[in-house]
DNA sequence: GAGCACTGC
């Protein structure tokens, strides 16, 4: 490597070979690759190519700083493969946080070096794997690579990895950082990182990396002008409506987008403007506006990147405004936006460990954020950004950055696959920024009480297994022990239905009765779990007819994906030599094999009737029954909960009847009438249940 | 009698 004379094809003739070839396929470089190459060497990051590759030849971890625009994901991966850093079958992988990411950084990227996707460059991301034996380069998500590890902790199919948007720090970034900084000192082989990110944490990448050399690659943005609020915002919805309008009558022309925290408002917003302005379109101009979020469908998103409506009368332009969540922070980028309103605020999930809920709450955003934000502003022309609070609140109130996902969620999938990459002491882990230690300590106990862990902390043949499935533990160990009660191909489609994308069951606004009375008729007496394989089998059953979901209320695409995940679920379980098998469905009491199979991988969420409420086992927490729930008339005595959420109340959502003695068979060693909360009902159901098996035996003898 | 920021395996 230390001889390479780096970049021998970029340029024809450059090194006086016949360069005409494309030295990766051995054909004649296309006039595109030409074409596009001129493109390429307009990026500022194509200036510093020379400087990158001679700072990794000389240190294991270099961090690169890059705004937008600075062509960094594209470049930096073909820089590394022309330096001879995918040389003997070994690959350079680069990750992405999000799929589509992966996916089309990897088709431009297969194009600027003049492949065939799939060959010599691919990308990897879950249900596709588009690489093959020839792949040099890979583009991947985080995960993907994280679960590669799983297999093969010291990544030893790869010289170098790129790891790119570090600064969203997700869950699986932070632990591959964690993981490959101890990797780079212990592996035998040569390997080399290159850790990518926005500006802001620079330093705490480098300090982190042990005084890593930096790069920093200018963007290509345009100045964006900031505004503040003289005093601070007593509604900053209203001051939102109010700043759309007021950019719209007096602003020169330009799209803009403005950042809300959920669909309710965002809806809302739209209204409100669409409203004020009618009439104005022929002093004003043409007017569309836009809502954004998520759970839109895809051809309803689309419509955000439609060019603004055109204008016939001279002197008056058409502009779009636009209503998103955070998701044109970071995962859309809408070109043509030259004026921002900035919030503030956005929804962001919060976990509490004490009594294992989440919940979803309002907050404001970090000076990051704000910064990321105003950005969107500068992409195609100078810019303005309307940020609606105070500037003293954004230099005093607003923290630097986010608090990383690690620190806000439940981590006791993370802590299985640290086990399984054979991290010995979790607590003392090298972790940028280390989890909360409760969270951590909740985290061994659920795995330990599912049989994950042994009494040593040892990670056992059931953990193992575990951590093959892309699930949380508890719908793991449900699916391991589902062959045990003959129901294992209810239970996948149970998890598959549970875990797909989106909720299953549509509630338009106005037609509330007809969807309800629709999901009637899935109904299953005995919960939730069993209404939704009621959805899944007649959804086979209709041979997945798109337009049958549609007349009965229940979402397609969570549907699609739902049967996606089955299948990779079913194959999981073939590989592990699970069998899959079927409940007798002529037995009447064929569900409570299903629901004891639930009871497996869910004890440790179950809840007990309490006067006019639920009280949560062991943990003693007041809940209610979600109205969304079949059993919300039924109100049975004891229930198992696939998760308790806090919004207006503290409810339980998801949920199956179970029995007082199915929890004691199934999960004894968690029924210990003696580590209830004392006198609570359970406690006092599970004496009397052990009081009377006692008799009984004795009876017997 | 109600709520859905955003990802990922």
């Amino acid at each position: 490597m230390a001889s390479n004379p780096y970049l021998q094809h970029l340029e024809p003739g450059e090194n006086g070979s016949s360069s005409n070839v494309n030295p990766y396929t051995g054909k004649q470089f296309s006039a595109r690759y030409f074409k596009i190459l001129e493109t390429r060497k307009t990026l500022p990051v194509y200036e510093r190519r020379d400087e990158l590759v001679k700072m990794t030849e000389e240190n294991k971890v270099v961090v690169l700083v890059g705004e937008t625009g600075s062509g960094k994901t594209t470049q930096v991966p073909q820089f590394l493969v022309d330096a001879g850093y995918a040389k003997d079958g070994m690959m350079v992988a680069c990750t992405q946080p999000r799929r589509v990411a992966a996916m089309s950084v990897a088709k431009r990227v297969a194009e600027e070096m003049d492949v065939v996707l799939g060959q010599q460059v691919g990308y990897t991301i879950r249900f596709e794997d588009k690489t093959s034996q020839s792949t040099m380069l890979k583009y991947c998500t985080d995960g993907m690579l994280l679960r590669e590890a799983m297999h093969d902790p010291e990544l030893l199919r790869y010289r170098c990895i790129v790891l790119d948007e570090a600064h969203e720090r997700t869950l699986a970034t932070d632990l591959l950082m964690g993981l490959l900084k101890g990797v780079i000192t212990t592996r035998k082989s040569p390997i080399n990182m290159v850790v990518m990110s926005a500006t802001l944490d620079a330093e705490k990448f480098v300090k982190y990396f042990e005084n890593a050399p930096l790069l920093q690659v200018p963007g290509r943005m345009f100045p964006v002008g900031i505004f503040y609020l003289p005093e601070p915002a007593k509604d900053y919805f209203e001051h939102a409506i109010s700043t759309a309008v007021h950019i719209h009558q007096n602003e020169e022309p330009g799209d803009v987008l403005c950042f809300l925290t959920g669909e309710e408002e965002i809806e809302e917003g739209v209204r409100r403007v669409t409203e004020e302005m009618v009439g104005t379109e022929k002093t004003l101009g043409p007017l569309k506006v836009l809502p954004l979020y998520a759970s839109l469908p895809p051809d309803r998103q689309q419509r955000v990147f439609d060019p603004a409506p055109s204008s016939d009368i001279p002197g008056v332009s058409g502009r779009k405004i636009i209503f998103s969540t955070n998701i044109a922070e970071t995962s859309l980028t809408i070109d043509g936006v030259v004026y921002v309103i900035d919030s503030g605020f956005s929804k962001q999930k919060t976990y509490n460990p004490r009594v294992r809920s989440e919940a979803l709450q309002v907050t404001p955003i970090s000076r990051a954020s704000a910064k990321q934000r105003t950005g969107r502003a500068g992409r195609t022309r100078p810019g303005k950004c309307f940020r609606l609070y105070t500037e003293k609140a954004f230099k005093n109130d607003l923290i630097e950055t986010s608090f990383p996902e690690i620190q806000r969620s439940n981590i006791c999938n993370l802590v299985l696959q640290m086990k399984t990459l054979g991290i010995e002491n979790l607590v003392y882990f090298d972790f940028m920024d280390p989890p909360a230690p409760e969270t951590m300590m909740r985290a061994l106990e659920q795995l330990h009480y599912l049989g994950a862990l042994s009494d040593e902390g040892e990670l056992s043949d059931l953990g193992y297994k575990m951590a093959e499935f892309p699930l949380e533990p508890e719908l793991s160990k449900m699916l391991i022990s589902a062959p045990n009660f003959g129901c294992s191909n209810e239970a996948v489609s149970i998890a598959a239905m549970l875990s797909a994308a989106g909720n299953v069951f549509l509630r338009p606004s106005g037609r509330q009765e007809e969807a309800d009375e629709a999901k009637a008729k899935f109904q299953h007496p005995d919960g939730d779990h069993g209404t939704l394989l009621n959805v899944y089998h007649s959804y086979k059953q209709h041979n997945e007819d798109q337009n049958w979901c549609f007349e009965n209320y229940l979402n397609g695409r969570a549907l699609r994906s739902a049967d996606n995940v089955r299948s990779q679920l079913e194959r999981i379980m073939v590989k592990l030599d699970l069998d899959l098998v079927s409940v007798d469905y002529s037995d009447p009491n064929h569900f409570h094999y299903i629901a004891r199979t639930i009871v497996s991988g869910y004890f440790m969420q179950a809840a007990y009737a309490d006067r006019a409420a639920y009280l949560t086992v062991k943990d003693n927490q007041l809940v209610q029954i979600h109205p969304s729930s079949v059993l919300m008339s039924k109100k049975p005595k004891c229930l198992i909960f696939n998760e308790f959420v806090l919004t207006s109340k503290n409810y339980v959502r998801t949920l199956t009847n179970v029995r007082v003695e199915w929890l004691l068979d199934i999960a004894p060693h968690y029924y210990n009438p003696a580590d209830m909360p004392k006198d609570s009902k359970i406690q006092l159901e599970l004496e009397r249940l052990i009081r009377q098996r006692e008799s009984r035996k004795r009876a017997r003898e």
